[in-house]
DNA sequence: CTGTTAGCGCTTTCAA
DNA sequence: TTGAAAGCGCTAACAG
């Protein structure tokens, strides 16, 4: 604690301290919208120092009407993927000179709304929302807003990671190590791409012929307990069980492998496994995981620049994802 | 997007359309601090509801020289325990009230003094730090703020998980489990109970006169792969090995794990293993990790209570970890 | 290049 | 119970 002072030292003590007006303080700090001379300003800079002043944020953001930060909200930070895209955004948006206020939804679609509710009222400069909800209309009054993994809406900003294409992907890889029984681990009805991955596992199955193998399929949460149980009823039945499974994400992956370990199953001999994300979980599980790789680093820019850069402009990005090997589809022994 | 109208609306908008001052919205937003009549108040109300009144945040936060937000600073939001608390902070915070400003400071010491400057700049009520460094002195202003994990300074507040009695706790289980060489895979130096653990570790290895396991000690960073490289270095050479790990943070865990893995090494059975944090990575690894166990929900609220209930208090608050026993350390067989 | 000043939306004192 | 109005700290238009 450095000072003891009872107030916090504003523009106008830093301008009586400097012997300039506020005016001219104003545009040292933000480096325009006039020009300082230079002594001036290093007068200015000092009394700066000396006083410890720091702006007052909430000021300027009345007054310019924006609050220099941004929105994000995801259902659980605490699993891997959302925590890294947290952080990625996070990180790019403090480089851009925004604080970053976090909404977790706690995987509540009411929470959702008031956690939306609440940054649309703080005059966040964007909004990013990975919502639970593929559909409902949020009221976002004029917050320029960007979705992930949403529905398409003609009049919504969105970034779509190629869901269909990275599950298509997953599922034909399983065939090409000639897994005939290829079931599918999803995510929650409406869930952040969820439903299309769904679909991609569906659709590719049917058209391989394996039209049987559609009934192996249980939704769970996007949690290790529920990839856990949704694996247990998927493996209950020895007799009748999947050679292969695609997994919805990484953090359900976990739960089922582990399920599998209780269960005997070998993966990937008796069950081989791909799994969605590609967070760093999938690097380090046992056995290391297949994944369709989402570029995280990539979605939070322009996710970033959605929000920030073209503001108003629905821009419907589709980012592509990829697959990587490790050992859990059969294609690297061990390490 | 409802309304494309130029403007957002005001609290005078909204008296206007009601026929009241501004004073009276004020009344009916905030319930007081004078009462209304109950049909005013309904009036309001409904005009409010009509117009899309939303409270300008900023405004507020000028007016009453607080953001009704806190911060909170963490080395890395992806790391599981990290974002676990996150998480919890996230969502009391917000049952108070509170919005959470999120500083992920990327492990880079510079960056996390950015980033207290920038969310103190932002007035928040409430500032959460967990410091990479452990005497640094930041300038906070005037903000209450309280470290986690940070040696202890008679003038600042401190929530203090009880890191050196779990890495006692630890190692004296190792030690019942018969093991005669208990290394440790370290945190950070000054990083975030890092050194607590550490000195755990060593002062209770020496009370059971294994003074010669002292040497099986390595560095890391608080991420998979730090965990993962310094458990090859430890395990590098098979005639001298340690028989047990005490590793400072789950995800290091999961690192180490495959690493022994990759050498062959058998955990439980070469290698037992206790890891520190205790969130749901341990549970869901192979072999499943004992851990000793943070309680992240009661650490978060005693953070909160400590910068918004008693502000001005530097309350040193010891919290209690406990040791879950799983596979990793001998106890259980598999499950 | 520098100073003066209005006003952003809100809370709250003071007066009615 | 309600209204009028000052002022939080800042930016920028306008004047010099």
């Amino acid at each position: 604690m450095t000072d003891t002072g009872k107030r916090e030292v504003t523009r106008s003590d830093v301008a009586k301290h400097a012997r300039v007006s506020t005016a001219v303080v104003s545009y040292v700090v933000n480096n325009g919208p006039r020009p300082v001379a230079k002594a001036t300003r290093e007068r200015v800079l000092a009394s700066m120092e000396t006083l410890g002043y720091r702006p007052n944020a909430a000021a300027r953001a009345l007054r310019l009407q924006r609050a220099t930060a941004v929105g994000l909200v995801v259902p659980d930070v605490s699993n891997t993927y959302f925590g890294a895209l947290a952080r990625a955004v996070s990180n790019r948006a403090f480089d851009a000179g925004y604080a970053l206020l976090l909404g977790d939804s706690d995987n509540d679609i009411d929470r959702e709304a008031a956690q939306i509710d609440s940054l649309v009222g703080r005059q966040v400069d964007g909004l990013i929302v990975i919502s639970l909800d593929p559909t409902a209309t949020m009221d976002v009054g004029r917050t320029p807003t960007v979705y992930l993994d949403r529905r398409t809406a003609a009049d919504q900003a969105v970034i779509l990671p190629d869901n269909y294409a990275g599950a298509r992907m997953a599922v034909e890889h399983l065939l090409q190590h000639g897994r005939q029984r290829i079931g599918h681990l999803a995510g929650p009805e409406g869930g952040p791409g969820a439903d299309e991955r769904l679909q991609g596992w569906e659709d590719t199955v049917r058209a391989a012929g394996q039209a049987d193998a559609l009934s192996f399929v249980e939704r769970a949460e996007f949690t290790r307990r529920g990839g856990y149980e949704a694996g247990r009823r998927l493996l209950k039945n020895p007799d009748r069980a999947p050679d292969a499974l695609f997994v919805s994400s990484d953090v359900q992956a976990l739960g089922l492998l582990r399920a599998a370990r209780e269960a005997g199953v070998r993966v990937p001999e008796d069950l081989a496994v791909i799994s969605f994300d590609g967070t760093e979980d999938a690097a380090y599980s046992d056995s290391p995981l297949t994944s369709i790789e989402q570029p995280v680093e990539e979605i939070a820019a322009a996710a970033l620049a959605a929000v920030l850069t073209d503001p108003f402009v629905p821009v419907h990005e589709r980012v592509d994802v990829r697959l990587v090997t490790r050992a859990s589809c059969g294609c690297h022994s061990y390490a």
